[in-house]
Formats: C-alpha cells, structure tokens, sequence
DNA sequence: CATGAATGAGCTTTCATTCAT
DNA sequence: CATGAATGAAAGCTCATTCAT
C-alpha cells in the first residue's frame, strides 16, 4: 500500500469513493457490493484492494466525505449576516432535487451508527464540528441581539440541527407535501425559538 | 400458503415477526438474515416459507407491525387533554432506554424507503395515519384556544412530526448530549411555534 | 446443523471426508480446494456447509480419521503373537501401494501440525494411542523374555514409531531403493535394538 | 531476467531466498504468499519476478539450499573420527530448538515431493548426496573394524538416514518427550545396528 | 533495475430460496 | 404443517502474475 505517486494515489481513492457514493446511494452501504463498486470507478476487483483494506474502509471513507459535505455545507451557509434565514436556506437546500442522494447516504449513516460503532464515531465528530459551528452562530446573534441571550448556544445548536434532520425526514414520510408552505412553517418555528 | 387453522396460522406469523423485527434491530433489515430469523423463531427454513413468500414480504409486514406501533403510540398520548405536553411526552418516551430499538427500526425504514418503493408506500401510509391525528389534536387545541388558529392543521402536524422525529436523530448524533436541557428546548420550540 | 436422520446424516459426513481425503491426496490440505471436494463428493458449495462448518473443520475431521486408520493398523498388527516380525510386516506395509495415499496424508498431517494446534493436538493424540499400543506390545515381548528387560517400554514404543515413520519416508527419498534389502535391514535394526 | 551486474544479482537472490524461508518456515510452502515473501524481503512484487520467474521457482530453490544445507551438515559432522557418535550428534542437533525451522522446512519438501516432481527430484538428488556421505563414512567404519563388515555401505546409509529422519519427527508426535533418554536409545539402536 | 498499479481467476463462505419426505 | 437437505449465485477478499513508467 505504499504509492509512488501520492498525488496519483489519492486522486484515484477520491475516484473510487465517488464511484462507491454513487453505489451507496443507489443501493445502500449494505445493498452495495465490492464488485458494484469495482464496475462503477472501472477497476478489477483486486485493484480496489490497492486503494482500501477493506469494504468496511470505504464504507468509513464515504461516510466522512458525506458528513464532511455537509459540515462543508453548513460552513458557507452560516457565513451569511442573518442567523435565521441561513439557517433556513439549509433547510430550502436539503429539500432540492440535488440533495435526495445526499440524504439517502445521511440515513444509512444514521442507521449504520447504531449497529457500527465505527460509523457511529464518525457520525459523532462530524455532528460535533457541526453543532460547533451552529452554536457560533448563535452567539453572534446573541451578541447581535438577534437571538434571545437566555438560550444555551450549545443546546440550542443541537435542537436547530435536529429541526433541520427532521426538516429532511419530511418529504420522505409526504412526498406530496406543500413544500412551500411547510418551509414557511419551519421558518416560523425557529423564529420563533431564537427571537429574544 | 394454504392455512388449515388460519387463527393459528396468524398466531405464528405474528411469532416469526416478533423474532424478525428482534433479528432487524439487532442486524439491521439488510444484515438479517432469513437464517437469522428462523434461528429466533424456532422455525426451519422451509416452514418460514410457508408463513411468508419472501424475506422481503417479512420486511414489508415488520415494516407496517413498527409503523402502526408508533401510530398505537401516538394515538394513545394524544388522547390526553393537553395538546403540547402530549407532543413532548411522545418525544420524552422517544428518547427513553427502551424505545432505541424502535428507533432503529424506523431508520431502517426511513432508509429503506429511499429505493424499495414497497417500503416507501407503507411509510406513506403510516406517516399519513399519524400526521391526521396529530392534526385532529392541533384542530382540538386550536378550539380550545391553546393553539394558534392562523396555523394550517395539516401542515402543522408535519412539521410536529418532523421535529419530533428529528427529536429522535439528536441522541444518535451526540450521545453525551444533555438530555433534560434539550428536552426543555424542544418543549419551548413546540409552546413557541404553537401559542397564539 | 440439527439433522432428521442423524444416521443419514453421519453417512453423509463420511462420504464428504472420504471424498475430501482424496482431494486431500491428490492436492494436499492446503492445495485442496473447497470447491475440489464438492465436486469430489458431489455436493452443492452451500451444502458443503451443512456438514461441516470450516475447510479447517474438514481438514481437522480428515486427519482424525487417517491417524485412526492408522492406529487402527497398528492394532491389528500387533495382534499378532510374534513382536518383532509384527513391527516389521508394518513397516512392510508401509511400503505397499496401496499406502502411498495414507502416507501422503500423514506428511500433510505432520507439515501442518507444525503451525496448526489443532492438527498438532489430533497428532499427538493419535501418537500417544499407538505409543501405548507398541509400549504394551513391548511389555509382552519381556514378560516372554523376547524383548530386553532393561528397555523403558513407552520410550522403546517412542523410537519404534520413529524408525516405522523413517523407513515410510525412505522411499520417498529414494524411489529406487532396493526396497527387499532395505526391510532386512530394518528388520535388523529393530531386532538387535529389542534382543535381551 | 538479464543480470547486469552478476555478482549482485546472486547477493539479491540469495538475500530473497533467505526470506522466503523464513516465510516458509512460518507458513509453509502453499501457506507462504508471493507478497509475504516481498514484504519479508522489502522488495517489490515487480521486482521479485527479475530474479524468479515464478513462485514455484523460489519454491524449488529454496528446496534446493534447504536441503544443501543438511548435506553440508552432515559433511561437517561426518569429518569426525568416530562414526556412530557423528550420526547421533546429527540426531541431536535434530532435535535442538534451532533446528526447529529446519525441519518444518524438510516436512513441506516430503509433502510437495509427494505431488510436485521438480521438488521430488530435488530430494532424490539432495538424498543421493547426503546418503554417499554417510555410505563413505560407514566404508571408514568398516575399514576400521568398528562397523560389521557384511552390512551393504548404501542400504545401510538408507536405513541411518531414514532412522535420523524418523528422530526427527518423534518429537513432532510427542513434544513432551523425554529427549535425553529417547537420544540415548537411539544411540543404542544405531551402535548394535552397526557394531560387528 | 525497481516501483507500485493493475489484472482476473480463484478462494472460502453466506445467502435466499426450493425440494423431498 | 414441518423438517432439514439441497441449490447455485453471489459475497468479500487474496492470489500469482504482468504492465507501464
């Protein structure tokens, strides 16, 4: 496992993990196969084995660059002035046609976390950064005195996050769902929450 | 599929699954195995046959047995007189020791839903069975003049299921997290977003 | 694992090992593959496993029964009322056509309980059985004054297995050996070792 | 396969043998992979093959050097004066902890010769070799009057060397034999074997 | 000479399912 | 109804070997 061209080396791992995104999306982390994988990024079966130990590795691999897509995502949302409506144009974002697969990794790493405590550490770090950034954001507008200054920024990070997971389970329990208005609905709720 | 006596016959269906949702908790819907289940059930594999076509016929019926449990569950705390304290009990309840397995059930399901079009119309289904009596529970609140009358019923409940469910990933993505803050929190989310 | 007819059952077993040992012959234990033996024994990969739950299962179940073969051998051997010419007709044996396939066997047996315990427990096992066949049979041959009273029987029992193993693998370092002449010599050896 | 530099390609040979072996020894012939031995070595899998066309050809030189080794063992042993305490000085370091190697080695060179006809060439020659020294050495015993005259110098050195052979596997068969008192017997067995 | 990437057949094992009794 | 035998495709992975650089 030793590469002689590192940059080479990493740039075709990224490819696999791509391929076996694709993979997982379509078929689930356990739905899909080595050999699923191996077809989609193009190489032999023991080629794959030159780039990851294990199926279980790539499974972690894809996993993190999920979560780190979405921590990614978080970042440049709450880079904008105004708490709330960032906060709410993540929620916009996840229901967008793009996301769907994006989601579906997200629910496999959710259900793989409790039987797979690999994943589930991976899930837990992830959530941290993720939560960290949030609670900044809370404190700025705290400190803006947009956000009311009695809520806990770290509590309130983790029931924003988890408004924003239960924002996305929504259009897989209601396809047909007014998703408009349901938005509208979600705005008010964490207005409402965060508004001194 | 012939039964002779079709009240035992149902009897031991419902036993295999029993044993099938204890083998979908522990290994996961995919990480079950059919060998798996006639293990926990006492049955041999060709008598498993004889109770279900397919193992993904015992996936579908173990997918509806979870989601009418939870709609039972519903139905009985909003029985109760009080709209938003019988919101946050079912939340409360949801993060209890016992309900983890039920909860992993529902990822499986969530996550299943996202390719197994089966999956997906029974979640469907479910999901509009709970949704309607949440919404009959909003309506009772709104006349009660505890609720909020601008408030769409339907579209409220979804975005109460939503953050109850949401409620439910919280614990997954941080363990440690403090449950009887976060548990306020969500309390405050729901007064705020329902009150007049 | 469980069986109807447990007899069947152990029948079956039987015709898979005997199948197996001669793939085991013909490509050694490690060179055997499981899928050699299911077509040997002509049986499905999957039903390979109802009988036997690992390769290593097979292979262990494989040198029980060659070691038992072998002391089985011994035994009827050493039936015999002369001691010395009793060892010399294994030895004989030992040469004969037919054995080159237990022979084969045992090598594997060896080579491999050099870095597998638990062929090297069923090893040990076995030897100690004939050990203590050969010890007993020394002990008759002192108590009718045939054999050197000063001679330890079980270490005696000890160096006339050695010398039965060495002269099996005489012929495998010299096929063209004089095998008549080589017996006289060997029946020599035995002879001046166990004369009073 | 072109060598530029002769001399260095041999010193890499033999450096590659020298861990194949020790791979071997730990693993066994079929046991042993090709990238074990590159690992062992630090070389490259590429690389391997521009100094052995194949893994059979490393097995058979290895073969080859284990068993030149043995012959210039006994060559060493057998320049001392007397013959009989030479042969069981061979059969005791056989049994020393660091001929432990050795002859796990000489145990997969038996089991291959069995079906592998290159390897059993080997040993029939590395035999050949091996039993002209001692049959020399048995010629001295005679010309010196130690070693009864009407023993044949080469069926006898056949059956010593089956005899050492044999010691060797005694302890493989009862690791917690009493070596002392075993050697001491075979001591035995060789003197009045050979004694006039 | 040397590297590590790449191959594809083959390995042991497990799976959902069907069959004979 | 129930059993366990039987199936054969597919799983994840390793192997000896070859290729491009």
């Amino acid at each position: 496992m030793r590469k002689l061209d590192p940059i080479k080396h990493e740039g075709k791992r990224q490819e696999i993990i791509a391929a076996a995104m694709r993979c997982f999306i379509r078929d689930g982390f356990r739905g899909a196969s080595t050999s699923d994988i191996c077809a989609e990024s193009r190489i032999s079966p023991g080629n794959l084995y030159h780039y990851f130990e294990s199926k279980e590795a790539i499974l972690k691999t894809a996993g993190e660059v999920a979560l780190a897509a979405a921590a990614f995502r978080f970042r440049r949302i709450l880079e904008g002035p105004d708490v709330i409506s960032a906060l709410i144009s993540e929620i916009e974002q996840a229901k967008s046609r793009i996301e769907r697969g994006g989601r579906l990794l997200l629910l496999d790493i959710f259900a793989e976390s409790g039987r797979n405590p690999a994943i589930a550490q991976i899930l837990h770090e992830a959530s941290r950064t993720i939560i960290g950034l949030i609670a900044e954001f809370v404190r700025r507008g705290q400190a803006q005195g947009k956000v009311n200054k009695d809520l806990d920024p770290d509590v309130t990070a983790s029931v924003l996050l988890g408004i924003a997971d239960g924002a996305r389970l929504m259009s897989m329990r209601e396809p047909k769902l007014d998703t408009a208005k349901s938005l509208e609905y979600l705005k008010l709720v964490v207005i409402r929450f965060l508004t001194p």
